[in-house]
RNA sequence: GCAGCUGUAGCUCAGUUGGUUAGAGCGCCGGAUUGUGGAUCCGGAGGUCGGUGGUUCGACCCCACCCAGCUGUACCA
């Protein structure tokens, strides 16, 4: 025996990852449904792929090592072919596309939402598996595309309950950042230090401008004391490099929701380099659309510090952020961070075809923006449940659920072995709305019982002894058996 | 990956300057109460004190290594 219990599991979930219950699924499910409608009634359509994609499909195996990426989850088929589980929905989208392209409609329109897994270090609010929901506009190189994307975000978020400013969606284009690093001097070659400064900039959030501007020169020792190598700017390369992106974030004044002086300003820094007379153009036709639809700069915003990952975006760029500020399991208040984010990607597709196909898309970030919506009392509503405890046979207490069934309502009979207290109990953590009982007492009678268990709850708060407590009967009556429906109708309408 | 902290019951945690049978609360099971959820009381089950090795007459406690978790940081397509 003593053996066997050294071999006895421990029960625990892997790290980073969670379960989740009836409260946390209703939420969810209601938020999913909404962002749908709004993206259907944009003409979208479902698309779903599976979770496992071939490895060198998601372009994850290691440079130069037949073996796939740290960061994804990767086993080897039966064939000797590595799958990995999916880390978007975008890689699958472009296999999809690219593999199907003859019959699609160009553009391809298509949104979806489901789980997707990183094998990472999990963190607070970070996990390995968690829902997003993407919508992808592919086939059109026009900025009408981005910014349809764009305005269709801000209508879902407002679906959703939000208030104008009490989210932005801020928009930039790589194309600008590469044109201030050309304007600088540091070649567009230079893919090391260019990374170094686009992570340094897309720390602006997290560090303060001492931070940053180390990360950009020599580097930076954190707290802990670990050492981050920075891209080794000069001084004056440093200065200009943040005055670009400080627009929005170190000087208030120079936010500005007037999106031409923003243009004026940098077309005189940056304006006479090739990426960034693209950049300038393309924000230039996307702000355009967006005016004269009447999203203002009150819910769309350059900015130019907005960044994304790294590798396969080629143009704007887009994030969308709460805010107000959210409070945590933990009951502090955080800085909440981006809930969506996006951009162009127009060389995904010529992975697989050798054509370049242009294709944008954006992607909610489904757990993260619940987290912060249900601080809102965001919540998906169940119907309240109705517990037929188990008096005599099991087939009389079906046969009264089945009733209630037929009737529209929700209804259960208790399948356990445990007696009335405990059935009652049963009721209790479950959170059902009513009980209802038919005993020998009732049956003789041709009566039922009805038990109201949130007044229940209200009288025991008065009462002292058990006695008076056995024999208040809280909350409950005895009415007709023939008027079972209509009584629990009356009664579960009296609470709402 | 790097750094710091933490590992004792299903959960949250006490505890021993090294000394026989390791504790509490919650939860669970049974009862007081054969058909009434709260409150209260009684009883019970549940632990190789993260693992391995060492020091010692003796280790849950001290030492070394390992493992896991947490926090920060890096990476994050």
């Amino acid at each position: 025996m003593s053996q066997q219990k050294t071999s006895r599991p421990k029960a625990r979930l892997p790290r980073g990852f969670r379960d989740r219950s009836a409260g946390e699924i209703a939420a969810e499910r209601a938020l999913i449904d909404t962002i749908r409608k709004v993206y259907e009634s944009y003409g979208f359509s479902p698309l779903e792929t599976p979770a496992f994609e071939y490895t060198d499909a998601l372009g994850k195996f290691l440079p130069d090592v037949d073996r796939p990426n740290e960061g994804v989850f990767s086993l080897k088929d039966d064939d000797e072919q590595w799958l990995s589980l999916r880390y978007d929905l975008t890689a699958p989208l472009a296999r999809y596309v690219a593999e199907n392209f003859q019959n699609l409609p160009k553009p391809f329109r298509r949104y979806q939402v489901g789980p997707v897994w990183r094998n990472e270090k999990p963190g607070p609010g970070r996990f390995r598996e968690f829902t997003q929901f993407d919508a992808d506009t592919v086939g059109s190189a026009s900025p009408a595309a981005d910014a349809e994307l764009l305005m269709m975000t801000c209508d879902a978020l407002e679906a959703l309950g939000l208030k104008r400013g009490e989210y932005v969606v801020k928009v930039n284009s790589r194309k600008l950042l590469d044109g201030v690093l050309e304007s600088v001097g540091l070649s567009p070659d230079d893919f090391a230090r260019r990374g170094i400064v686009l992570r340094a900039i897309d720390k602006l959030d997290r560090l303060d401008r001492k931070g940053v501007e180390a990360l950009l020169g020599n580097g930076r020792k954190d707290e802990s004391g670990d050492f981050t190598k920075g891209a080794e700017l000069q001084l004056d390369q440093i200065e200009r490099v943040l005055k670009f992106v400080s627009v929005s974030h170190f000087e208030p004044d120079m936010r500005t929701s007037d999106w031409g002086s923003n243009f004026k300003f940098w077309e005189r820094d940056f304006g006479n380099t090739a990426n960034g007379a693209a950049g300038l153009a393309e924000l230039k036709a996307i702000t355009g659309i967006l005016k004269v639809c009447e999203y203002d700069a009150a819910r769309i915003r350059l900015d130019p510090s907005i960044i994304r990952g790294l590798d396969y975006y080629t143009g704007p760029v887009f994030e969308a952020q709460l805010t107000f500020p959210v409070t945590n399991e933990a009951g502090e208040t955080v800085v909440f961070g981006s809930v969506a984010g996006g951009g162009r990607y127009d060389d995904l597709v010529a992975r697989f075809t050798g054509q370049q196909v242009p294709a944008t898309g954006i992607s909610i970030g489904v757990s993260r923006l619940l987290t912060a919506l249900q601080s809102r009392g965001l919540t998906g509503d169940v119907e309240p449940l109705i517990v037929v405890l188990s008096m005599g046979d099991a087939a009389q207490s079906f046969a009264i659920a089945r009733e209630l069934r037929a009737a529209g309502l929700r209804a259960e009979s208790y399948v356990g072995t445990k007696k009335i207290p405990d059935q009652l109990k049963y009721a209790d953590k479950r959170g059902a709305a009513l009980v209802v009982m038919e005993g020998e007492d009732e049956r003789a009678n041709g009566k039922i019982t009805i038990k109201d268990l949130k007044r229940g709850a209200e009288v025991s708060k008065s009462v002292e002894s058990r006695a008076e407590w056995v024999g208040a009967r809280a909350g409950q009556e005895t009415v007709d058996r023939g008027k079972l429906v209509e009584k629990v109708r009356e009664m579960l309408a009296r609470k709402g």
